[in-house]
RNA sequence: GCCGGGGUGGUGAAAUGGUAGCCACGCGGGACUUAAAAUCCCGUUCCCUUUAAAGGAGUGCGGGUUCGAUUCCCGCCCCCGGCACCA
C-alpha cells in the first residue's frame, strides 16, 4: 500500500483543532510540565523553517512528556509590537492592528499545518489591550517602587527612524532596524533601574539549571567587578577626582589619569580650544564608534594634575573618549606598565611608563587606613532605557501634572489604549505620533484633577515578552496578571527553549521583571526564578549560509516542503538534519531519505498487522533496544539520533524478515509519534488503536529483551586493533585470553615480544602490552 | 581585544576514555523493466594493491597524560555567533 500523506493529513488535522490531549489542565493531579518555546514576532514574511525547526523540537519534547504521563503546558502567542509592522503600516497606510491580525492568522495556520501541539486556549498577544493592561500595570509598579524614572540622558539617536535606541540596538554605529548612521543626542527618557537587581540576577542563577553557556552569558553581561574607589586631590583646585579601579595595588604605578570627555572636571578647562574641539568631536561618536576606534586611541591633555594620595606625586590628567562616563566614576588611573590600553595610550602621547613598578598588595590597607579610598563594586550591567518614540508599542501609562509631577495612571483606568492616529510615523520633533493626538494627550491629573498631559512615549519590544510566561498560566484573568494558585501550579517554566540571541537581554529582562514581581508579592513566594531550565536551539541558515531574511532572499517556508513531502517528512527531516542545538544551513539533500523511511515503516506495519500473534523474539529484541535508546535520547533532546535509531530498527526488521507482533508495531509507532504525528496516528488506527496515539503512554523497555549473553570484544596489541572475539558477557580474563590467543593473527603479534601486561575491560576490550 | 560555540569521509553527521565514521544523502555496481522512474541487494575514509588477503595512515596543527585519546590536559591555527576598549 502506497502511503498518501495528503489523505492522511486531511483525515486527522481537523480532529486536532479541538483535541483535549493537547490542553494543559489547571490543577490536574498528574505532575505538571511547563514546556515553553519563545513566542515569535509575527512578521509579514510568515514562519520560516528556522521557526519551524525550533518549534518542532520543543513540540517533540512536549509530546514526549505528555506520553510519559505529564500534564503538559505547551502554549503559544504573539510578541506582536515592533518596528517592522509599524514600518509596513507607514508604507502601506494600513492600521498595524490589521497588519498584525493578518500575520498572526497566517502564522497560526502554518503552525497548524506543522502539527505543533500548542494549547490554543491559552493564546496570548502582546498587542491585545487585555494583555498590555498588565504590561502597563507592571510599569506603574516599577514607578511606584522608584525603579522607573525620567532622565535627561545622552542616547543613541537614529536620524532616520527619529527614535532613541538602546546601545544593544545600535549595530556598527548604525541603527539596527534601518541601517542609518546613529548620533548622540540628549533626550528625556524613561529609564528602568535593572542595575538595582544586579546582585539578585547573579545570585538567582543558583536556583536554575540553565546550560553552562547561558549562565555564562548572563554572568558576563552583568559583569561584576570588585575593586576600590580612590580619591585624588586636583592640584590647585578644590575639586577632587575619584576613580574606580580593580587594581588598587597598582596605585603607585599610576603615571597619568584619564577622564571621560563628559567628566565634570572637563567643564573647567573648556576654554582651551583643543580641549573644546576634542570634546565636541567625541560627543558625535556613539559608544560603539568609540569602541571601534580601539586601535587608535585619541586624547588631549587637560592641563590639570592629580596628587597621588599615598606619595604625593603629581600626575597629569588626560581627557580621552576610551574612558566611558557610564561606567565606574568616568575616570581611571592609568598604569601603563600593567595595562595594555594604558600602555598604548602612553606610547602614543609619549607619557611616562614606570616599567620598574611592582604591585603591592599592602597598598589596599594603606588606602583604607588613610581614608582616601574604599572598597567598591561595579557592575557592567546598565540601566534599561525604556522609552520609544513610536506608535506601535504599549503606551507608557504615566501622566505629567504641572503641580504633582509624574503620576501613574490608576489601575482602574488601565489599559491606556493606543488611540487611532492618522499617521504612524514619529513626528518631526522626534516625539511619538501620539503627541499629535491633542484630545488623547490632554487629560486630568489623577491626583489633583488639574490639567495634565499623558506620556506619549511607548515601551520597547521587550516589555511584552517580560512576563508572558505568567499570562499563559491564566490568560483571561481580568483582575490580575494571573491567578496566584494557577501560577503556583504551573510555574516555574520547566524547559525554556530559545535562541542564543536572547540569552542576554530577553532572559535577563524577564528574570528581572519576575524578581520585581516576586518582591511585590504577586507571584508565588515558593518560586524565586521564572525558568528552571533554559536550552538553546540551533539556527537554520539559508542555503547560502546566511541568516534567513527577506533582504538575503533566502527564506524557505515550511509549506514549500510540506506540499511535496508532507508535514511528517518535513518535521522528521528537520529533527534528523543535525543536533538540536547546532547551526546548520538548510539543505534538502537527504529529505528523500526520510521519505523512504516513512514509506518503509508504513509498509512494515501494513504488511504485518494482525498476522503475527506474538511475533519473533528477535523482533522484540530489536524494538526494545529502540525504546531504550529513544527514551534516553529524547530526554536529552538528541532528536537526530532517535531518527537514526528508528531507521535502523525498520531496516533490521525488514532485512531479518522476522515476524513482528502488533504490540511491537505499536511500540515503534509510539516512538515515532512525537516526530511524525500524522502517519503515527494513521498507523495506530491501522493497528486498531483508539484515538489518539498522542495520548498513549510512551512504551517502556523490558530488560529481559535487552540482555544478550554474547558480546564482541576488541583485541588490541599495544593499543592497535588486531582482531575481535565473541565471548560470554561474564567471561573472565583467562577465558577471553584463551579465545583471543587462539587466533593466528593475535599469535603473530604476540610473538613479536613478551607480554608485559594485559588489560581486560569487561564487555569492551582486551589489550596486550607487548615489548 | 573580550566572551561563548565549533573544526571528524564527497555531503549532513555518529561515537564523551575502549573496534572512528551509526543513520542518511550522493556516488559505483547488480536485480527487476522493452525502457525509464520507483523499489530491492551489494560496495563506498584515504593510500598501496588487478582483486582479495594483509598492511600503513587517519577526527584542524604541535606536544602531554594513559595499556588505550575524536573524547582529558597544555600551547597554537582557523571558522561561526555575541559584545559595551569596562579600567
Amino acid at each position: 500500500m502506497v502511503y498518501d500523506f495528503k489523505e492522511v493529513e486531511k483525515k486527522w488535522i481537523d480532529r486536532y483543532d479541538s483535541f483535549a490531549g493537547y490542553k494543559g489542565v489547571d490543577f490536574d493531579k498528574k505532575e505538571k510540565k511547563y514546556v515553553l518555546v519563545e513566542f515569535p514576532y509575527p512578521s509579514g514574511n510568515g514562519l520560516h523553517v528556522g521557526h519551524a525547526f525550533s518549534m518542532t523540537g520543543a513540540d517533540v519534547y512536549a509530546r514526549f512528556m505528555r506520553m510519559n504521563g505529564f500534564n503538559v503546558l505547551f502554549p503559544m502567542g504573539w510578541d506582536a509590537f515592533g518596528l517592522p509592522t509599524e514600518n509596513y503600516a507607514i508604507k502601506m497606510g494600513i492600521n498595524p492592528v490589521i497588519v498584525t491580525k493578518q500575520s498572526t492568522d497566517n502564522f497560526k495556520e502554518q503552525m497548524r499545518r506543522l502539527a505543533l501541539s500548542f494549547d490554543w486556549d491559552r493564546e496570548v498577544n502582546t498587542t491585545d489591550p487585555e494583555y498590555y493592561k498588565w504590561t502597563q500595570w507592571i510599569f506603574t509598579k516599577l514607578f511606584e517602587k522608584g525603579l522607573a524614572e525620567k532622565q535627561e540622558m545622552a542616547i543613541n539617536w537614529c536620524p532616520s527612524c527619529l527614535i532613541g535606541l538602546a546601545n544593544e540596538e545600535v549595530v556598527d554605529g548604525k541603527c539596527e532596524r534601518c541601517g542609518s548612521e546613529t548620533e548622540r543626542r540628549t533626550i528625556s527618557q524613561w529609564v528602568v533601574k535593572i542595575t538595582d537587581y544586579a546582585e539578585r540576577l547573579l545570585d538567582g542563577l543558583k536556583n536554575t539549571s540553565f546550560i553552562d553557556k547561558v549562565k555564562a552569558a548572563q554572568v558576563n553581561w552583568i559583569d561584576k567587578r570588585v575593586g576600590a574607589n580612590i580619591v585624588f586631590e586636583v592640584k590647585g583646585s578644590s575639586e577632587k577626582l575619584e576613580v574606580f579601579t580593580t587594581r588598587p595595588d597598582t596605585l603607585l604605578g599610576a603615571t597619568f589619569m584619564v577622564i571621560a570627555p563628559e567628566h565634570k572636571l572637563v567643564a573647567g578647562v573648556m576654554d582651551k580650544e583643543d580641549i573644546k574641539k576634542y570634546v565636541e568631536e567625541s560627543r558625535k561618536k556613539s559608544e560603539m564608534e568609540r569602541a571601534e576606534l580601539s586601535k587608535e586611541k585619541t586624547g588631549v591633555f587637560s592641563g590639570l594634575y592629580a596628587i597621588n594620595p599615598i606619595n604625593g606625586k603629581e600626575i597629569p590628567i588626560w581627557i580621552a573618549d576610551y574612558v566611558l562616563i557610564s561606567y565606574g566614576t568616568g575616570a581611571i588611573m592609568a598604569v601603563p606598565s600593567h595595562d595594555e590600553r594604558d600602555e598604548a595610550f602612553a606610547e602614543k602621547y609619549d607619557l611616562e611608563i614606570d616599567r620598574e613598578f611592582v604591585p603591592d598588595e599592602k597598598m589596599i590597607d594603606e588606602i583604607i587606613e588613610k581614608g582616601v579610598g574604599e572598597k567598591s563594586v561595579n557592575y557592567h550591567l546598565r540601566d534599561w532605557i525604556f522609552s520609544r518614540q513610536h506608535y506601535w508599542g504599549e503606551p507608557i501609562p504615566m501622566i505629567k501634572c504641572p503641580v504633582c509631577g509624574w503620576i501613574p495612571v490608576p489601575d482602574s483606568e488601565l489599559p491606556v489604549k493606543l488611540p487611532e492616529v492618522e499617521k504612524y510615523q514619529p513626528t518631526s520633533t522626534g516625539e511619538s505620533p501620539l503627541a499629535n493626538m491633542t484630545e488623547w494627550v490632554e487629560t486630568e491629573c489623577p491626583k489633583c484633577g488639574g490639567k495634565a498631559r499623558r506620556e506619549t512615549d511607548t515601551m520597547p519590544n521587550w516589555a511584552g515578552s517580560d512576563w508572558y510566561f505568567l499570562r499563559y498560566c491564566d490568560p483571561k484573568n481580568d483582575d490580575k496578571l494571573a491567578d496566584m494558585e494557577k501560577m503556583k501550579y504551573w510555574m516555574a517554566v520547566d524547559v525554556y527553549v530559545g535562541g542564543d540571541e536572547h540569552n542576554t537581554l530577553h532572559l535577563l529582562y524577564s528574570r528581572f521583571i519576575y524578581q520585581f514581581l516576586y518582591d511585590l508579592g504577586v507571584v508565588p513566594k515558593e518560586i524565586p526564578e521564572p525558568y528552571y531550565m533554559r536550552l538553546s536551539h540551533g539556527v537554520i541558515l539559508g542555503t547560502d549560509g546566511n541568516r534567513m531574511s527577506k533582504s538575503h532572499g533566502n527564506v524557505i517556508v515550511p509549506e514549500s516542503v510540506a506540499d511535496i513531502y508532507g508535514t511528517d517528512v518535513l518535521r522528521t527531516y528537520m529533527m534528523f538534519m543535525g543536533p538540536f542545538d547546532s547551526t546548520m544551513a538548510w539543505n534538502e539533500r537527504s529529505l528523500v531519505g526520510v521519505k523512504r523511511f516513512i514509506e518503509k515503516l508504513n509498509k512494515l506495519v501494513t504488511d504485518q498487522v494482525g498476522k503475527n500473534g506474538d511475533g519473533d523474539l528477535e523482533s522484540s529484541r530489536i524494538v526494545h533496544k529502540l525504546i531504550k535508546g529513544a527514551t534516553e535520547d529524547i530526554s536529552r533532546l538528541k532528536f537526530n539520533t532517535v531518527i537514526a535509531k528508528l531507521m535502523e530498527t525498520v531496516n533490521e526488521l525488514t532485512r531479518a524478515k522476522v515476524l513482528v507482533s502488533d504490540e511491537n508495531l505499536g511500540n515503534i509507532v509510539k516512538v515515532l509519534a512525537p516526530f511524525a504525528p500524522f502517519v503515527a496516528e494513521e498507523l495506530w488506527s491501522v493497528l486498531g488503536g483508539e484515538f489518539s496515539v498522542h495520548t498513549q503512554m510512551f512504551p517502556k523497555y523490558e530488560e529481559n529483551y535487552l540482555y544478550t549473553s554474547g558480546v564482541t570484544l576488541s583485541v588490541q596489541i599495544n593499543g592497535k586493533l588486531r582482531g575481535t572475539v565473541e565471548v560470554n558477557i561474564d567471561a573472565n580474563e583467562e577465558e577471553v585470553r584463551a579465545v583471543a590467543e587462539s587466533q593466528e593473527k593475535v599469535q603473530k603479534y604476540l610473538s613479536e615480544g613478551t607480554i608485559r601486561k594485559v588489560i581486560y575491560i569487561k564487555g569492551k576490550t582486551i589489550n596486550y602490552v607487548v615489548a
